[in-house]
DNA sequence: TTTTTATGTAAAGTTCGCTTGACATTTATA
DNA sequence: TATAAATGTCAAGCGAACTTTACATAAAAA
């Protein structure tokens, strides 16, 4: 699953660790979900949704072709 | 987090087991997700939305109050 | 009532999401 | 250049999200 996380935190200038801390989570957290490493639990996708104020679907892509991915 | 699954499915008169085989997953899964034994994974609902043909925010139910929640 | 069908749920195992801690690399600033 | 700040990434550990197997219960149909 792709996602936009690291575009939406660089346009509102903040650093990875300010948006770990707003989320709740850690550094690693965040960048492990920049960097495609892991995709977020549900919950953390909504948090993330509404920090952004935006909805899951605008901030994370899902496409068909991970079609063996759980 | 709470969600309609239940509902859902049987609105369009579905037993547990052919959602399941529709979206690649064991009965049980569907099972511990309709009774709230545990949140699917994002994949998942992605999979769940799009075979309803809705957006994961009209079926799984985020409320702020599961603060602690991951 | 008896038998079948659908659902509930537990146990044990695997993989994934997240943690902390550590250290390397890159980027910015003094 | 040298130092600091931001990011990348690994490892070990824990709990959650699945799996399969199994069995109990509930509901429907014979």
């Amino acid at each position: 699953m792709k996602n936009r996380l690291e575009e939406l935190r660089k346009e509102r200038g903040l650093r990875q660790e300010e948006l770990a801390t707003a989320l709740s989570v850690s550094r690693q957290t965040i960048g492990s979900l920049e960097n495609g490493r892991y995709n977020p639990s549900i919950i953390l996708a909504f948090r993330i949704a509404r920090y952004f104020d935006m909805s899951i679907e605008e901030i994370f892509i899902y496409e068909e072709e991970y079609c063996d991915e759980k």
